[in-house]
DNA sequence: CCCGTATTCAATTAATCTATTGAATACTAG
DNA sequence: CTAGTATTCAATAGATTAATTGAATACGGG
């Protein structure tokens, strides 16, 4: 049985073979990896290939791939290629595809969902429910994610710092009011952690399982430091 | 240089490794169509390797490959399997992967345009002047797609004369007032022809690039007719 | 102008994916 | 129960992709 039109097909191969370029950039774990980081802030070949536990030729290579499907640009800046993501609308594409997975797939649900019972933290605390408790001042929001990110793009009203530095810097928390902490999203263990060195001294705390890209993908605005001030 | 918490490598290549299984099924052009296709309406195997030009064992692959990513579900009707899209939120999903190709590679956007021009129908009206024109009155909506896509879904207010029968059902249309036919969207031909057949005859008519994707995208209600009255 | 560093390129191997073919399964009609 | 049909399974060959390694390129600092 021939299709309708013969000469539609050569139109819709070529059409869907262009789809299937953000398909194919997607398909690896790394580079999603690689993606979500860049959704955070700009950074270098060689912090991503750290972050993302990858040789430094192994991640350029997957950096280039997601670069030719321009979901990332690159730009030369002195001795380093700064990378960053290419547009917020593949912000937006790369937080929907965690949310449809998250709905989708119960092992990505189990998965995560016991890795932070077997540490401590339960569920942690959705968006929604974040902003209430900051609008109200129930709570104070500490950012634990390294300080570059923070600048890139915060939640409003969020504490920065970093969660190598928690332990040296705790007098910037107020004692009494609880502490919120959240990091680059749910995959991420900092909030976790930062919130079970904060409650081993006698602070009240609790994590956030959701990031920046949740609190973006509400509509809600991001704060962001300007760089270049000394 | 090992990551901050060497413990929190495994969850990380659990969780990206459950989201590459999106990825992993949208790395195929064959695959997308196969999605695109059942956007419009369930369908069975057989009917999918027709329309996607495939053989039907090897649709039958791409549809399993689907299904274990969640994006479709099948169920089994006498002797067809049906397959449907696994639910509203993929079919959004699936629209976005189209607007960020159309929006990221000016290669896609070539080959389309290219294609209507040189057939006739240039650029097609876009979903918002769609909308103001039927409201207004102004044009009739003509949908092309077959019976069944129809059914599954159609924009509020559309007569249905699929493509194949339009040159003996041309006496459901007005002689005098404009007429906009749509089809699947924009790599689909359908409402070109349907265009190139009214104006031979006399007919005003134009081409929407859009289709059922577009509509419901903006929020917009589809209409439905239930199965099984005679 | 040369050196050290960051990144990319090139080549290899192992792994995965696609399309094809023919057979097996599951169901309906008679 | 049998015949016929729709779908899936299994096996294969060809193509594509990922990670590894070592070399090449490009840039800034001295």
């Amino acid at each position: 049985m021939p299709p309708a039109s013969p000469t539609t097909r050569p139109l819709k191969d070529a059409a869907y073979q262009q789809l299937a370029r953000i398909g194919k950039a997607l398909a690896s774990p790394k580079r999603l990896e690689l993606l979500e980081l860049l959704c955070q802030s700009p950074r270098t070949v060689e912090e991503l290939a750290a972050l993302a536990d990858l040789s430094v030729a192994n991640a350029s290579q997957h950096l280039q791939v997601l670069r030719a499907a321009r979901l990332v640009e690159a730009e030369k800046r002195g001795l380093h290629v700064s990378y960053r993501i290419g547009h917020d609308e593949v912000r937006g594409f790369v937080h929907q595809v965690r949310l449809l997975a998250e709905a989708r797939f119960a092992e990505l649900r189990e998965v995560t969902s016991e890795f932070f019972a077997r540490r401590d933290a339960g569920e942690g605390v959705g968006i929604d429910e974040l902003l209430r408790r900051v609008r109200a001042g129930e709570a104070v929001l500490l950012d634990v994610r390294p300080a570059e990110e923070y600048r890139a793009g915060h939640i409003p009203g969020a504490i920065s710092i970093p969660l190598p530095e928690l332990k040296s810097r705790l007098g910037e928390l107020p004692r009494r009011r609880e502490i919120v902490a959240y990091c680059r999203g749910p995959f991420c263990v900092m909030a976790a952690d930062a919130v079970a060195v904060l409650r081993q001294r006698g602070y009240r705390a609790g994590r956030a399982n959701a990031g920046v890209l949740d609190w973006q993908a509400r509509g809600w605005r991001l704060d962001i430091d300007r760089e270049g001030s000394p």
